[in-house]
DNA sequence: CGTTGGCTTGAGAGGGCTCAAGGCCAGTGG
DNA sequence: CCACTGGCCTTGAGCCCTCTCAAGCCAACG
């Protein structure tokens, strides 16, 4: 029941009704529960992962311990560690799971099958890589200024991560530690 | 003669003699000169630049006056304003020439029969824009980190450009004032 | 030579950090 | 039903890294 990827898909390109019926087969369901890891430093990063259900973060454990959260996805976003699965060398993140719910995920084989049977899919990847890349680069506009607009910038873009988050995840995301965090909200 | 277009392409995906023969008539050669402003703050972007020799910037001035440098390009390496040229809205970047030289330009439309015309293509865009997807997560990592550290990072990762860039530019690459670079360059 | 752009150096200020303690709530076991 | 525990958030005090503002130097260039 990927309906949720299909029109994550459909939303940027068109398929033929056969490579909609094709397309479930490319994928497997996994549910998943809190907690659980679906990447590990160290390891090489198997699978892309669409959510269909819960919330995951990308994150990585620097020098001093401190955990640096690069992405969160939820329902609709996909997650992965693309350095690692591409290049197959081992990842420097983790991907954890911060609710439980149900995922799609996809190996780098068959995803290249995908690629080559419905070239509309690889469009699509490509869309999504682009938009993903410009997210990213405001992000590092904004990693610029103060800690404040940060946060403001952050609960206006994403609302509903912001409820859904604890607050020390978010203030992982935004490069501010807890006690900042919780200092600004109380001035804001 | 697009020589290092086509190596580039050619590292990543094949094209056959017809595709080869065909891939110069989608760009427009350009000569620029230092000072020149390939896109301007407030204009759409129109075209994305493959840099045959030169060097090219892409920042914004935010509201201090602050100049924040997103990315540096130079021979072989693409630069544009995505986020104009997908969503044809006014650019909030400015790309100018650093050093004078040559690119290729190539607009939205022509882009689009490329892909169209030669899929082959369009696997090479998504395979770049991959790539400057993980370039980008490394960055946003980086700046987490202490100034120290993120200068070392670039002039390990690119040597070529601390050679080749005024230092009051690297200074804005990193997020930090070009008095901070200097008194780190004296003490490293 | 005088000007200009780029780099350096100094002094002082401030935003965000660290370390530490305390409060609040939900879940759990006696 | 209550005491206890652990997770999460808050608040305080002091510090440090980086910034701002200001001045000075040097090389390139008209």
């Amino acid at each position: 029941m990927p309906g949720l990827l299909m029109d994550s898909i459909l939303q940027h390109v068109s398929l033929t009704e056969k490579e909609q019926q094709r397309l479930p087969s490319f994928f497997q369901s996994l549910r998943t529960r809190k907690h659980q890891y679906l990447l590990q430093e160290g390891q090489v990063c198997k699978y892309e992962y669409f959510i269909l259900k819960g919330c995951c973060r990308q994150f990585e454990v620097d020098a001093e311990g401190k955990e640096n959260v690069l992405q969160f996805s939820i329902e609709g976003w996909w997650i992965t560690d693309l350095d690692s699965m591409l290049t197959q060398q081992p990842s420097l993140f983790n991907i954890d799971v911060l609710e439980g719910g149900e995922v799609l995920q996809i190996d780098k084989q068959k995803l290249d099958e995908l690629f080559n049977e419905i070239p509309a899919v690889e469009r699509y990847y490509r869309i999504i890589s682009q938009r993903a890349f410009i997210a990213l680069q405001r992000r590092i506009l904004f990693l610029q200024k103060p800690a404040m607009e940060r946060y403001q910038e952050f609960i206006t873009r994403y609302p509903f991560l912001e409820q859904r988050l604890p607050q020390h995840q978010i203030a992982a995301y935004l490069g501010i530690t807890r006690e900042t965090l919780s200092r600004l909200r109380s001035r804001k």
